[in-house]
DNA sequence: TACAGTTTAGAAAACGTTTACATAACAAGA
DNA sequence: TCTTGTTATGTAAACGTTTTCTAAACTGTA
């Protein structure tokens, strides 16, 4: 691998002159300059941005520690990460920690050992103690998704409670007053807040929580919200709607409900959360609470690189507005009474 | 940010030293160690990794060059390099070209730059100019899923030939004859041998190639799938089975089939390509030729990194097998025949 | 013709590490 | 006591850049 040395013997010329066309930042004779430029193709060198950001002291690259890539809702936000990048001229290391907590410690101490300019990370956890230690340094850092109390970082998350509240909402107006649940991990704030959204949701409608109607074990992924529906569906009233507390585990219970007649939405009535690119594909047509996730990331990434190229604001904390993306998976509930038996 | 020097400074002693504790590749006295580690405690020092790998000549970067992580299949496939990487000490920088040639031109450059130590690529093209350029130079690659004739690197592929016959082949075992097709892009090689094994499945089978049966729009994306079946059903003599050269277009096809009361698995068979994580609770549960997308990722990762560390082996041209996965969306067709009508 | 000012290019220091080399201290065998 | 050998530490060079500083060469004016 050629270095500029060897450029700058090639073109006889020095090493800062070899800089100087690199960068083109400085005047160099036209004679010298395509010296140069030919001495750069015949040895096809490529600039090493290592070295020039150690003498430089700076970076260009921002990290970024999600749960897991292979959901759809974290590659979205990923990608309007790297969207952004592009666009600024940034690279980035993607981190998956499957809800590791010492998976994601490790990578961020990997990622500020490699020096990244920034790290925008859905915490699977309470990293608070890691994170204080690293923004105690001043590493700049953006919190995504799922806040952390008392961290003094940049945060960016969609309106939770919010989106609980809409959900329910929409169920109610439907008529549904058995309404089921599956949520996700409580360990995540994403799922408490949720959670007293459709309890605010529930008591604005006068309608009790019955402990019965919450399946507990959701995880966020499709298997469970097929097993969720399948526990809901046990009890001695079962729901006539269920809200899974995102669009995988919906899809989950879509599944369950083909697999036993369940008719959607006649029978039942389900709803998301996430509104996923795919979810407008399945079947039926997925009703959700639509979250802005690429601009989860857009977002994200923006502040953090402003962050860096010194442009310190205030700390924010922006939350984004989730909305009802109303499609075929919910309809008004007929009543069926005794009468009929 | 503190440095080396700075540790070696509160310490007492010399960077030398600080740095031999740090490795600890040397003897270090008892005394000095502690004072070491506690300077690097006091400081909050990070080791620079940056300015290591200048030094030590080595990198422990991996580049993945993806059309879309936002794509479950390619998603699936990043994991798994990404998985091997954090066993093995390295990461991964991301990179999403969306098809692009030009941009996966330019991450290709940008990436060498940044020194990394090899890259995954998923070409979105015919990249073999830009490749031999940078393989000429020794750069370490390896092409996955999608080969590229005639470039001296290694590749990781599944079969798609074989996947394309097994499809095709499951199909007519069920009776199908009139087997409509959803493509995906023609410039892509996988396209091509999907369909190569198509064609010889059909001959195997003596079914002639209907050309108002190919469906050629498919882009690999929900909506195509759905624009697909739309355009396949409006034939005069429509198809009685669809193969869907990926499994989000067979979604985007269940859906359409959903929207136009057209039951599957009973009126249409339908069968994907992929086995994407979610294709077991679509509704009905897809139908679909299984590649080892994690797998590929991992196999991967591992040649790259054995080349990396010096294990120099021939050229792999790895080549994995696919199989069928039967699930719920295809079905024996039942004879419908004139007298009925 | 001389002088100041400007332009162009090279020399060398710096970025934060690792590591080859040098050296001091000490133990042990003669 | 004097070598010799070992061990523990420090000094300085190197990695590939950028950039400050310096110097040489040129330009133009008096």
């Amino acid at each position: 691998m050629s270095t500029i040395k060897d450029v700058a013997d090639r073109a006889n010329v020095s090493i800062a002159t070899v800089s100087r066309v690199l960068n083109n930042n400085r005047y160099v004779s036209p004679d010298l300059r395509e010296r140069v430029q030919q001495a750069i193709r015949d040895l096809k060198y490529e600039q090493n941005v290592m070295a020039r950001n150690l003498r430089r002291n700076q970076s260009v690259t921002l990290g970024v520690i999600i749960p897991d890539a292979t959901n759809p809702f974290f590659a979205e936000v990923t990608r309007g990460v790297e969207d952004v990048c592009f666009e600024r001229g940034f690279i980035v290391i993607l981190c998956n920690t499957s809800e590791d907590t010492h998976r994601a410690a490790s990578y961020l101490s990997t990622l500020y050992q490699h020096r990244v300019a920034g790290i925008v990370l859905v915490t699977p956890g309470d990293l608070r103690e890691e994170l204080r230690y690293h923004i105690d340094k001043g590493d700049p850092l953006v919190l995504v998704d799922r806040p952390l109390p008392d961290v003094p970082a940049d945060m960016v998350t969609s309106d939770n409670y919010g989106g609980g509240y809409q959900a329910i909402h929409h169920l109610v107006e439907l008529g549904h007053r058995r309404i089921g649940l599956i949520t996700g991990g409580h360990h995540l704030q994403t799922t408490k807040e949720r959670y007293a959204g459709v309890q605010a949701a529930l008591k604005a409608a006068a309608i009790p929580l019955e402990p019965g109607l919450v399946y507990e074990q959701g995880d966020y992924m499709a298997r469970s919200g097929y097993e969720g529906l399948a526990a809901l569906m046990q009890v001695p009233h079962p729901p006539t709607a269920v809200f899974a507390f995102n669009d995988l585990m919906a899809l989950g219970a879509l599944s369950y409900a083909y697999d036993h007649h369940i008719h959607i939405p006649d029978d039942l009535s389900i709803i998301g959360f996430d509104d996923i690119q795919a979810s407008e594909f399945f079947v039926p047509a997925l009703t959700t609470i639509a979250q802005p996730r690429y601009e989860l990331g857009r977002i994200a990434a923006e502040l953090l690189i402003d962050r860096i190229l010194g442009n310190d604001h205030a700390l924010t904390n922006e939350r984004l507005p989730t909305y009802l993306v109303k499609r075929k998976t919910t309809a008004a509930l007929v009543p069926v009474n005794g009468a009929h038996a």
